[in-house]
RNA sequence: GGCGCCAUAACCAAGCGGUAAGGUAGAGGUCUGCAAAACCUUCAUCUCCGGUUCAAAUCCGGAUGGCGCCUCCA
């Protein structure tokens, strides 16, 4: 498989440093609120690629972390800390945050059919292994102490800006932050923080209590699960100019060597062409999808069908589309479910290849999608096709093999009985007073529909 | 002000020099008392202007338009 490489800005072919196993991490969430759709396609992003190399016949070991502390409102130091911000707003400790949002993600991915990772971490138990990195780093004069906290010294990191192409120099002229006059240099970014007395989250270190930057936690979690150097580093593009860029600066300093190989960035969810705003109200949550009728799974559908690399256009008619085709795929998957005829053993090879060559090919899964559907609509239906839509299905994660559209509701009693008396009046080819009773059950708020089978009544 | 991305049919979206995948909507059809659903068929020369080439949506230059980051964010 080749993938683009942010750091190198080439595609490059994916072989597991250690020859068997492709370690990747992936920033995962600060669980400080709810996890709206826009955070949600960078982990479903996540997820494809780990299915994908799976599927393509790689081993896996995936590490997530959960941000639980040290996540200050700016990215770059300035602020409060996230977590006690929020805590603080709702008369509720930060460790009660933390597990309400963490509960509401683990939710939300499950929803979306995203597997866990292999290893999912707090920042707020890995403390020992943080303060293990700070230390060396200031010993090996990596950093320096101010009257705040210790701070990284990219003066001694020549390659700090490599991934983003920074522009030191044009950076600070551009920066609007108040400057910090202690740092040395305005990129210079805290890798512990000194703790006022007040400050609920802070452990003992050799500068009295405290607590982590928040760059330094997938430094030093990354580098526990998957050791010095590891494959892959996934997350969303807005973290390429700060939060990797320090990351990269802390870890490759305390190895003294190149941390992470491949790095890996999605790119952003808009909505309605513009950004995605919380002031606006654009920031929609899984849970709002579901409050209109969708499935989170559409969404998931929606995000296969562009690539990771380019923005995504949501609006609500997008969802629609995503929805109904979702509902015809596994349609489709159903009618070669159920079928016996025979299907050209060549096509499915060129299905096969034609899937692979996609997903080889930098994880174009909106092209291996022109697959699946022409797959589906094969002219033949065949439960050949349906073992190769279903193997298909291991990467799309789409439950294919439900049936949808057919959900049986819970109708009210008079909803009901005026169906009843509906299918009376269609019996004695009464169509007038048939169609009454649909239009009166409409008005109530359900819908009739008749089938071969028979009436099905659902809600809407 | 600095950096960067994008521009393909009504909408979403592949395409990476060899003559436009796929989905939704629309249109036509099959089925149905009707409707809906389902299924089938059909629907674009790629923002504009130059250039390179036997050949360009694809490469180069320019114009116009949209968006993002630099400030919270995946």
């Amino acid at each position: 498989m080749k993938v683009y490489n942010t750091l190198t800005k080439n595609k490059e072919e994916l072989i597991p440093l250690d020859n068997k196993t492709i370690r990747m991490y992936s920033c995962g969430p600060t669980v400080y609120s709810y996890a709206h759709i826009g955070n949600m396609k960078a982990f479903l992003f996540m997820d494809f690629l780990k299915r994908s190399l799976n599927y393509l016949g790689y081993k896996v070991k995936s590490v997530m972390n959960i941000t639980d502390v040290g996540h200050l409102v700016s990215d770059s130091d300035e602020g409060e800390d996230k977590m006690l911000k929020t805590a603080k707003n709702s008369n509720m400790t930060p460790w009660d945050i933390a597990s309400i949002y963490t509960d509401a993600f683990l939710n939300d991915i499950g929803k979306l059919n995203i597997h866990r990772p292999n290893v999912l971490c707090k920042a707020s138990e890995h403390i020992n292994e943080m303060l293990d990195m700070v230390n060396r780093l200031y010993d090996d004069g990596y950093a320096y102490e101010t009257s705040d906290g210790i701070y990284f010294d990219i003066s001694k990191f020549p390659d700090y800006g490599k991934l983003s192409n920074l522009d030191l120099e044009g950076q600070i002229a551009g920066a609007r932050v108040a400057i910090n006059t202690e740092k040395k240099h305005p990129a210079d970014f805290a890798i512990w923080k000194k703790a006022p007395k007040e400050h609920i989250m802070q452990w003992e270190s050799r500068w009295g209590m405290g607590y982590p930057g928040w760059h330094i936690e997938c430094s030093a979690m990354s580098r526990k699960y998957l050791g010095d150097q590891f494959d892959l580093h996934t997350g969303g593009v807005d973290h390429i100019p700060i939060h990797h860029e320090n990351e990269i600066a802390q870890s490759n300093a305390y190895i003294k060597k190149q941390a992470v190989k491949c790095w890996m960035h999605c790119e952003f969810l808009q909505v309605d062409n513009g950004k995605m705003s919380k002031s606006i109200g654009t920031a929609y949550l899984v849970s709002d999808l579901e409050k209109k009728g969708f499935e989170p799974l559409a969404f998931r559908y929606m995000c296969l069908n562009a690539h990771y690399s380019k923005k995504l256009n949501f609006t609500w008619e997008g969802i629609e589309a995503a929805q109904k085709s979702l509902n015809r795929l596994s349609n489709l998957v159903a009618a070669h479910k159920d079928s016996d005829a025979e299907a050209d053993s060549d096509l499915i090879e060129t299905y096969k290849n034609e899937f692979r060559n996609a997903l080889e090919d930098d994880l174009n899964i909106p092209l291996a999608m022109g697959t699946v559907w022409n797959a589906a609509r094969s002219s033949v239906k065949s439960f050949r096709i349906y073992q190769l839509l279903m193997d298909f299905d291991k990467v799309l994660g789409l439950n294919l093999d439900i049936k949808r559209n057919e959900a049986e509701e819970e109708i009210p009693e008079e909803i009901s009985l005026l169906a009843q008396q509906r299918l009376q009046a269609r019996k004695n080819k009464d169509w007038k007073k048939s169609d009454e009773l649909r239009d009166t059950i409409k008005s109530l708020g359900y819908f009739i529909n008749d089938t071969p089978s028979g009436q099905i009544i659902k809600k809407g």
